[in-house]
DNA sequence: AGCCGCGGGTGACTTAAGTCACTGCCTGGG
DNA sequence: CCCAGGCAGTGACTTAAGTCACCCGCGGCT
């Protein structure tokens, strides 16, 4: 079911994001003039932790990763990206520097919009800015959400929360409970919930253990949804 | 040297703050006659997770705490913000409810922003909106930074920067080294250094007896900051 | 004076988290 | 076809983190 073969253009894409929805036809011709479409192969840095930020991204196609490094090599991802998502909007404004760094997860083509050409469209349409504040408040959101599991839970809990949040975004339904692919490694996984991947592998084969889900390859099926949203519950 | 005996006028309070810079005189004179001022006393709750948001606050004067709240009572400080700050600027422009409660640290007065009111005056003066998002791409690094030391570091090491943030805020140099008092209570550093109390103050007495730190009453000397800078770079 | 109650200190313990080392599997490139 | 390299599973261990219980001391209150 992968049909986009061909790259749009930068206008149809400007045009289908909503953060430029206020923009009039004329508007985004010229702002689609002025950037440009880059892509990127799988793993590869769009920026890095630390420099100076020249502008924002659209994603267009694939995925991006956002994430922070520490120094003994561990990863956390702060967010990750898909189609119409926009990246680094908020070091435009503050001048400062990138504070984390972005990896195409898979081929991934985006759009980049300098830092004064957006400065400029906010200036003229302030709907801009409004829909740009609604999209940082998500943003900000997700990562007090992120603060809250490393604060106060642990590394079974998140992995359960992961497990129900991904069974009910790409979940099927299966005879036997919800079906869906592990599509990240165990390594990849244990940065998006703040872990190493040992533990990611030891607690998912005792959730294996415990009968509520269920592996097979890439395989998950979870068995015990309830059961599961009750152990997330049960923690005091 | 606490003079501040009679709380300013809205409108003298618009004016001094950053974020309003562009209004002028009438402008800044319409907003002041719709918004009031709000006292509060010590450890008094401005608004709780999850309510609905009804405006933003622009902290006057006094200390405003914002923080997380866990199933178990542990709490977790995201930002504690002092006068001229603004406090829920975002969940104004998402729609959603607050995503964390807020209380006063001390006897606190607030000036309140409705809503429809700001929204008004970023459509009006698109500036406003550019500074907003200035102010919350400062607040987006801090959360950043409390993820990367919640995700990559042990409590000694938080509590360590900590300690040296803090003396680098309110220290005077004395004869032994940087001294300042300490006006939270252990479990008002544990909430903010994201543990619990009995880890502080066991942490705090480690450092002391590994001379790196003195401690009197509320009274704490760093006595070594460079060890401690090299504690916080050794931990691989 | 007596006695809360809060903030603080600490010993003893449990358990989660992380580290190290090694094994095996599977897959894609030569 | 075979082998290297990435990914995964797991045992054994160390240590950080948190929990529980109890003690102390001080300041305010009645």
């Amino acid at each position: 079911c992968r049909m986009q073969e061909r790259t749009p253009s930068p206008g149809n894409i400007l045009k289908a994001t909503p953060l430029f929805a206020a923009l009039d036809e004329p508007e985004v011709n010229s702002l689609a003039g002025r950037c440009g479409i880059r892509p990127y192969s799988q793993g590869e840095i769009l920026f890095s932790e630390g420099e100076p930020c020249q502008g924002m991204y659209i994603v267009v196609s694939g995925r991006v990763r956002i994430f922070k490094t520490s120094a003994n090599g561990r990863e956390q991802v702060l967010a990750m990206e898909g189609p119409g998502a926009s990246v680094a909007e908020l070091p435009v404004f503050d001048g400062g520097s990138y504070p984390a760094s972005a990896s195409a997860l898979e081929k991934t083509e985006v759009l980049f919009v300098s830092r004064a050409d957006l400065r400029a469209i906010c200036l003229e349409k302030p709907e801009v800015s409004l829909k740009l504040l609604q999209v940082v408040g998500a943003r900000l959101r997700r990562l007090v959400g992120i603060i809250e599991e490393l604060s106060f839970t642990t590394v079974r809990h998140r992995l359960i929360s992961w497990l129900l949040r991904q069974a009910s975004a790409e979940g099927r339904s299966g005879e036997r409970g919800t079906v869906f692919s592990l599509n990240a490694s165990h390594q990849e996984l244990a940065a998006e919930i703040g872990t190493v991947r040992e533990l990611v592998s030891r607690n998912l084969a005792r959730l294996q253990a415990q009968s509520f889900i269920e592996m097979s390859g890439r395989q998950i099926t979870i068995l015990d949804r309830e059961g599961l949203e009750a152990d997330l519950a049960s923690i005091v």
